[in-house]
DNA sequence: TTAGACTGTTGACATTTGTCAACATTTTAT
DNA sequence: ATAAAATGTTGACAAATGTCAACAGTCTAA
């Protein structure tokens, strides 16, 4: 079993370890799922009724527009979450895709579960805060980046900060992430830094 | 005393109403603070000792690039936080500045208080939860328009989804956190939608 | 009240980025 | 094994947006 990833994982976040009882409840509220390379996750128009913890793979959230173009939003590695968060808390259809780029190994937790383990376990609550609280941080450093810097600096600081990630996705996606098309990032790529 | 107005705001987040007693130990770990139009609540360099919470007013977060450009980050109004997260929970400098853009009303809450409140009261840990998710989406949709969308979309966009405030921050401003130039959109308003 | 800052618009031109097409390689599915 | 799909690069050109300068109206502080 590879649930002991999530353990190690949930302690990295808490202040005082998760005890061992704990992670039970916890595990208890989980289900697994694996998907095969490009499988969907979640389609438009679904609601989301489960968020992935992703122990293996990689997988990507992203929109398609009225002209039928793809903008990535997204990418997930492991020990990242995966879902549409809107359409999970609210019950909404989702207007995104969520996609494995790789086979994926996930654990599942609907909302009522996350909300029960809010309620039943402080720890759980805490690491759920701590977790919205790097995102938000990740969030803003992402937007500080893509409304003040050009197409070249935005990639550069890209595969600074995460540069796993220029080996498991596709160019073109990493491109859509960033805003921009595959041929620029192929162009801006080929220059010197 | 305008406290009230933040009880409002809390029993709007929260799945039970904030008691009285609850409430009265909320407002004793909050001071409040008055800004003039142009005053700086926090400079690149400091670490963001405090949160606001925004009674009355407006402010503006932005970013000052090596060429001395001004990206705006964050724009708010009442009943917003305004701050810098990675600087209050990380006690880093931030890279941020935070100033008024009309006269303001603040309360403010240091980052030890909020942390006491959490442990102390569900309700406070569970409105923040409630805040960050709704945060979190907002931030989704801003990410998914920026990347997606040309200048006038973002703009339409905007102006729909927060009307109040193009009345109440200047064009330039709003360009800026629209990741566009104030000529730009200047011309991008004058086009019909 | 007055000079200076702040705000907003417009024109000419430069730069960045997108679009479309062609092509080569690699990976994938049958 | 083979055809199709996915990935990545390049060129020519188009479109979107930025830059810089000039200008005018409004607000603000001494």
């Amino acid at each position: 079993m590879l649930m002991h990833q999530l353990h190690s994982y949930l302690n990295a976040y808490a202040s005082n370890p998760v005890t061992d009882e704990d992670f039970e409840i916890i595990k208890s509220h989980f289900t697994n799922k694996t998907l095969r390379k490009r499988q969907y996750f979640l389609e438009e128009g679904e609601i989301c009724k489960h968020f992935a913890y992703i122990i293996k793979g990689a997988m990507r959230k992203y929109h398609v527009d009225d002209q039928g173009k793809e903008h990535v939003v997204d990418l997930y590695i492991e020990n990242w979450w995966a879902g549409d968060l809107e359409s999970f808390v609210m019950l909404k259809p989702s207007i995104y895709y969520v996609d494995a780029c790789e086979d994926c190994e996930l654990m599942l937790i609907t909302n009522e579960s996350k909300i029960k383990l809010c309620s039943q376990l402080p720890s759980f609550n805490q690491f759920l805060l701590k977790l919205d609280e790097r995102n938000h941080i990740a969030t803003q450093r992402r937007i500080t980046s893509t409304i003040s810097s050009s197409a070249k600096v935005r990639y550069d600081d890209f595969a600074s900060c995460y540069p796993e990630f220029l080996q498991r996705f596709p160019q073109h996606i990493i491109a859509s992430y960033l805003g921009i098309t595959k041929e620029t990032l192929s162009r801006v790529r080929s220059q010197v830094s």
